[in-house]
DNA sequence: AATGAGGTCAACCGCCCAGTT
DNA sequence: CAACTGGGCGGTTGACCTCAT
């Protein structure tokens, strides 16, 4: 069960949580790899950060996929590809590696896509053809790079930064205007905001509340009159 | 009841990048 | 500038579960 480091592998038990939690109680987040020294806790602090952000999380939300994070889901995927951490950006209350689960388990199949390892995803054979403003610009020297190479530029970001200046109006909801910060979180997802409240004890067990479902980003994908091509559907 | 197949999902792995020393 | 460290990402694995036989 040990590796060679001495650290444990394989499924948490309910005691190394519990050692995790407190640890984070007292010390917020990060500094991932002082745990083990820290707490005793025989495990990685890669596997302590992502057993925080995958479960432990009190943002992560549980259960079922609701038929309209799947929509959420598939569009994005369209417009991303296997961008499964921008993605999950903006689905409030789950993880990448949840979207990633879900997609690969159910919605790949449900949409009849065979797995496969672009990073584009479904959306690999057509680009979007995105008609915000002319935003989405595919670089002209894509045609042997993926667009959406991270060695490129980052064409997805760019183009969701000018998506994001998209001003929405909401049903029931004031004018949105979505901006950036200009840093790698393009939209400021409801986890992060959740998230920020961490490390004040006061306020660090909020318990997991009904997100305020973001019609902003189903109306942004709407609004904007994304063409996707909806390949199968 | 036993068991084999297939599905699900938590966790790991390897790579990469940014910041620091 | 190189080396080191922390953190993030996507792909993959494997333990566990469910269901059909």
């Amino acid at each position: 069960m040990e590796g060679e480091n001495g650290y444990k592998k394989g499924l948490w038990t309910v005691e190394e949580d519990i050692i995790l939690m407190e640890y984070i109680r007292e010390h917020g987040k990060g500094r991932w790899n002082r745990i083990a020294k820290t707490t005793g806790l025989k495990r990685c602090g890669k596997s302590c950060r992502l057993r925080w952000i995958n479960y432990l999380s009190p943002s992560v939300k549980r259960g079922d996929f609701s038929e309209e994070e799947d929509d959420l889901i598939i569009r994005l995927h369209n417009l991303l590809g296997n961008r499964w951490s921008l993605i999950a950006g903006r689905v409030p209350g789950r993880t990448d590696n949840q979207v990633k689960n879900h997609w690969n388990t159910h919605l790949s199949k449900k949409l009849g896509i065979k797995k496969g390892r672009s990073k584009l995803g479904a959306s690999s054979q057509a680009l979007p053809t995105i008609k915000v403003g002319e935003s989405l610009k595919i670089p002209s020297e894509s045609t042997s790079k993926a667009p959406f190479d991270s060695t490129s530029e980052p064409m997805d970001q760019k183009g969701i930064e000018d998506l994001s200046q998209c001003t929405v109006k909401l049903p029931s909801m004031q004018e949105t205007t979505m901006s950036t910060e200009g840093n790698d979180s393009l939209l400021p997802s409801t986890q992060e905001t959740m998230m920020s409240t961490e490390g004040n004890d006061s306020s660090f067990w909020f318990s997991t509340v009904d997100f305020p479902y973001p019609p902003s980003l189903m109306e942004l994908l709407d609004e904007c009159s994304l063409d996707f091509g909806w390949h199968g559907l």
